[in-house]
DNA sequence: CCCTTGGCTTGATCTCGATCAAGTCCAAAA
DNA sequence: TTTTGGACTTGATCGAGATCAAGCCAAGGG
């Protein structure tokens, strides 16, 4: 957001986000350059953007540089609306870009203020898509063996780290969700099995203890 | 939703859902057994459900029966809330799970009654996340052609169909979007372009003329 | 004007994961 | 108890797309 500084200022009107809180709202038009950093992944979100012209990449990169972008936004789209204090991917202009930008807390206070859990409506849908954006990055870009570790990571964390994971659904459930195919998980499995990073526990195949949730991260990229 | 009328019902109150409108809502319980379908596609989506125990998968299906699970939801988890009338996937159950489902209409309605605006913004961040759900299903199960094809047939609908199409992104930006390298993408193009569904509008290869959409868009399934 | 540079296309080869194909292991039914 | 069938694993082979590499073309700078 080095941008911003030499960035055009004005104030206008008249549009969907500013209309959404009634005018009540301070928004701002900025214009970015091609290829400029509107907001990186990880920084604070203390705005929500909405294209008057132009158009922005959102994307997410892993450490080796491969990346994946989630949209392109194009005017009259709104992006960079966040559950959480920071981003959760890049936004850059793809060509000479104005944006309208208003604070956050703006129009959430607004929200909150005027009706009880809207806030928290918003989250539950927001969270689906947080979710749907970590997704696309595994599907577009990950390997059979990182798309394995992070499912096993994931059903970990959302079954609050119990001893033994016990995961409901078939190798061909979980290959739809990655993106491959049965054969492939059942192989990713007997690999992390054989490398130690877990170990089946009884007869059934669908009780697994991570043994190594270290190097599973890592595996994950 | 045959399964409805054998599901058991009650009511109760108490939890996320049923808090969000300040208790105005009615909420019921309903049970399904395991790989019943909860709802199906293209069905209207008339309510919104809350996973009380169990687990659910959401998926979608290709005409040739590949099929992309955009997730799985567990006890806590939300979902079916739609933008229009009707679900943009199928959900079933993958084990014995019990849900509460409440009336999408009473939920809408106490928020636009409350809030102007709040309709249209909660549809504002719905919409990436049906976007999202599109994009999935295309990373993990389409061929390139098949993305490529369905990139030019999204940016030509997002553009209102011009005559011609000038993208503003490079081959490597389509790339990272599709989930494969520019040089596949760059193929794509000119398989596509040697069988005459599109040309390319003077020297520039970023301006594109669709000369047959109704191939293109049996390429992109 | 020539030279560089970046974006794009095209060709040759390689490889990861898909596909095809057995074979194993329970669990439920008989 | 045996039988049956579904879920899973493992092996062999194939192929779509990645990777490596060369070359084209238009824009910009000397």
């Amino acid at each position: 957001m080095l941008v911003r500084t030499n960035a055009a200022i004005c104030h206008s009107d008249g549009d969907q986000l500013h209309a959404l809180a009634g005018g009540q709202l301070l928004s701002s038009e900025f214009k970015y350059r091609r290829g400029m950093e509107i907001f990186g992944e990880g920084e604070e979100a203390d705005y929500a953007y909405q294209i008057l012209s132009g158009a922005v990449r959102t994307y997410k990169l892993l450490s080796d540089g491969r990346r994946q972008i989630n949209s392109f936004h194009l005017p009259g789209d709104m992006f960079g609306l966040e559950n959480g204090a920071s981003h959760r991917f890049t936004a850059d202009a793809v060509v000479e870009t104005s944006v309208r930008i208003m604070k956050r807390n703006s129009l959430v206070n607004v929200m909150a203020s005027r009706m009880t859990g809207a806030g928290s409506l918003l989250r539950l849908v927001t969270r689906n898509l947080e979710h749907a954006e970590m997704h696309m990055l595994l599907l577009g870009r990950k390997t059979a063996l990182e798309r394995v570790a992070a499912f096993l990571l994931e059903m970990d964390d959302r079954l609050m780290h119990p001893g033994v994971l016990v995961l409901p659904m078939s190798r061909r459930d979980i290959a739809d969700y990655l993106g491959v195919t049965l054969e492939t998980v059942s192989r990713a499995l007997s690999i992390l099995k054989d490398e130690g990073l877990l170990h089946f526990d009884g007869p059934t195949q669908r009780r697994i203890v991570l043994r190594d949730r270290v190097k599973l991260g890592q595996l994950e990229a």
